[in-house]
DNA sequence: CGAGATTCATGTGAAGTATACCTTTAGGCTTAA
DNA sequence: AAGCCTAAAGGTATACTTCACATGAATCTCGTA
């Protein structure tokens, strides 16, 4: 591309208006002022959590609901609600919110614990402190505040199953000792049966109060588009029936409105990077596809060596019709060879597939076949327009 | 022919190891009085 | 003498390995009809 020609893009792309007047309602973090077709969910939150107010130590809370159904949404709104009450009121009262599905930085015991310390203003190192010692600057942390300190952990799901349930009963008892301070829980799960693998102790102690959050239907999705976009969009570059369609994809897959406002998002995206001044329907479906390759791609980026590693040897068996545990193994070793890495035993890659299958980038089952053995039965759920620029990705990153 | 035993390939749990990183401590060096 | 830096010691979490045992249905075995 010739220099004159990038400049004239440049110009192009600065004379032509943007399509969005304020993109950020759209983005997935932001809180709206009004949040729709969730007032019973927030009015019992709020009954909840309202003793914090007046300093008492409100009820543990438990929420459930699928991804999208305004859980997390719902717990910022009422956090920002209260702190700014607490403020003019003049009541210690600190919300802290963590998302346990971070991966290193919240998927283990110590590293929970250490990020709700330096959420507090005191710094942990990632290693080297003893468990009970990271406790120890939790606790001190926490009884600084002379108040009440609620902790929201989304997706408590994901931590429990990765380390276990005593975290969250250790928290809860943590109150025992607290003399100035007092914490209540919020867990957020996105698994409604999760509970019921708990440890009877924990869950009776989490689950104080439960609250479920169903999923939206197609109308409801609608009218929190239609909300969101008019803030959004400047007037009249939606075209007719481009709402409904998001609407009616995100439906379709139990209600996701964070799916919904993410397709519009990235449909007007798609329309303004080709200049177009309106937002048609087709730019749904590149939409579609495009957020599919961009969650998978940021996935696999983020992933550590070895499990790139895996997954391009799955990759290169995708022709196969079914893929075993041993057989990738077996290929994995080869890729071992040829870019002069140590492999990993066959326990750990097993493992490894198991953490794969977790992170919804491989679907892995385990089956038995009969005389022949039990193993893992394993597919890649990566989509065919996608699969090339992942193959591409780990080529780059492995150097194989 | 059918119930029970066998078998295979790997799942899975527990315990041990290597590595990277933390704090503490002791010793040595510098500096200022 | 006090202050500062460095290196070693002692300790931890995490990722991984080693060892050992568990799994579960296709297949085999063998007694019975």
């Amino acid at each position: 591309m010739s220099e004159t020609k990038i400049i004239g893009l440049f110009e192009k792309f600065l004379k032509k208006e943007s399509l969005f007047e304020n993109k950020s309602v759209l983005q997935s973090q932001h809180v709206p002022e009004e949040l729709s077709h969730r007032d019973d969910q927030i009015d019992q939150i709020a009954a909840i959590l309202a003793p914090a107010l007046r300093n008492d130590k409100p009820s543990n809370l438990f929420l459930y609901g699928k991804t999208g159904t305004g859980k997390t949404v719902a717990t910022k709104y009422i956090s920002q609600k209260l702190t700014e009450v607490a403020r003019t009121q003049g009541v210690p009262l600190k919300i802290l919110y963590l998302n346990c599905k971070l991966k290193r930085v919240a998927d283990t015991e110590y590293r929970l614990i250490a990020e709700l310390t330096r959420m507090l203003g005191k710094n942990i190192p990632f290693t080297g402190l003893p468990t009970d010692e990271v406790y120890n600057s939790f606790f001190e942390v926490i009884e600084q505040q002379k108040g009440v300190v609620i902790i929201v952990l989304d997706e408590i799901d994901q931590l429990v199953a990765k380390a276990g349930d005593d975290i969250i009963y250790n928290l809860t008892r943590v109150n025992a000792d607290l003399k100035h301070s007092q914490i209540a829980l919020v867990g957020i799960s996105n698994d409604l049966i999760f509970a019921d693998n708990l440890d009877p102790r924990v869950k009776s102690s989490l689950s104080e109060e439960e609250i479920v959050f169903p999923p939206y239907n197609a109308l409801q999705i609608q009218t929190i588009l239609k909300n969101r976009a008019d803030k959004a969009f400047k007037l009249d570059v939606i075209a007719p029936g481009v709402i409904q369609k998001c609407a009616a994809y995100a439906a379709r897959e139990h209600g996701d409105a964070r799916r919904a406002l993410e397709l519009l998002r990235v449909a007007a995206e798609l329309a303004e990077r080709e200049g177009q001044d309106l937002v048609s329907l087709k730019y749904v479906d590149h939409a579609e596809e495009k957020i599919e390759k961009d969650r998978m791609l940021e996935i696999v980026k983020t992933q550590p060596q070895q499990h790139k590693l895996t997954l391009y040897s799955i990759c290169s068996l995708s022709e196969a019709p079914k893929i075993y545990t041993g057989d990738a193994y077996e290929v994995y070793r080869e890729y071992c060879k040829q870019v002069s890495m140590r492999p990993l035993t066959q326990r750990r890659f097993s493992d490894i597939i198991g953490e794969l299958d977790m992170l919804g980038i491989i679907n892995a089952k385990v089956i038995s076949k009969g005389r022949y053995g039990r193993t893992r039965e394993i597919s890649l759920s990566i989509g065919k327009h996608t699969l090339p620029k992942v193959e591409e990705i780990l080529k780059e990153t492995l150097m194989v």
